[in-house]
DNA sequence: CGAATCCATCGAGGATTGTCGATGGATATC
DNA sequence: GATATCCATCGACAATCCTCGATGGATTCG
């Protein structure tokens, strides 16, 4: 990637008029800023890696069984990875398993993979 | 991917015996969380998309000019990316530049690449 | 039917976060 | 030296988040 050297940094700047580039809030920021929320705790990173590296549906109870968090915590966290899209839930019996869900933005796979992958 | 089928889900399972798959945290999780957390956020995501597409150092005056957010919040966000080693600083007069930071890890860089890309 | 298991939800406590105004240091201009 | 500009830090406030115990619904086993 092309980079500007220091010492081509200006050394002189009008005073007070600091509009020399401008800078505008990105449209996708907020949006992705939400995605990125849902991926920023270490349970929910390790609950999307171990559902994309086993490639099958997870029972949550291994989850509750094998990090080290209460019930209603493991239980809050996958809720908030369905809540961002990422995971989706089936009843079968008295258990739910999660699996990483089916349609997902091409761009949000790709951070995934860069993430676990 | 491969994915395993809905109907193939067990059907019984020995109450009780949760640990049928091993879940256990990730060692990377609680590093990595720390990156997502500070990328979780729509000005900063701003922040790093404008410095990646620049390519070139800006002057943290235009993000306080083009972003509607007071000067100390700008600075603080900034401060955030630089303490997550994504970003370095430089001053130059009564200005400070910004640019990403040079030694990354492959993995950040791609990561970056991934979300402003 | 009664007991046991799995799970989601509720309510609460403590920690972290985003935002701001006020302040002071550093630097350049007059 | 006095003044003005840029910027980081501090203290404070409201909002959000992570975690837990308690509770209740759903389901299965005896």
């Amino acid at each position: 990637m092309h980079r500007m050297a220091v010492k081509d940094l200006p050394m002189i700047r009008e005073r007070g008029v600091c509009c020399a580039l401008p800078v505008v809030k990105e449209s996708w920021a907020e949006q992705r800023a939400e995605l990125m929320k849902a991926l920023a705790d270490p349970t929910r990173l390790t609950m999307v890696a171990s559902l994309w590296k086993a490639g099958s549906p997870i029972c949550i109870c291994d989850f509750t069984a094998g990090l080290r968090l209460s019930q209603p915590t493991i239980s809050h966290h996958m809720a908030r990875l369905k809540e961002a899209g990422l995971v989706e839930s089936e009843k079968r019996g008295i258990w739910v398993y999660y699996r990483l869900r089916d349609k997902m933005p091409t761009e949000t796979r790709k951070l995934l993979s860069g993430l676990v992958g």
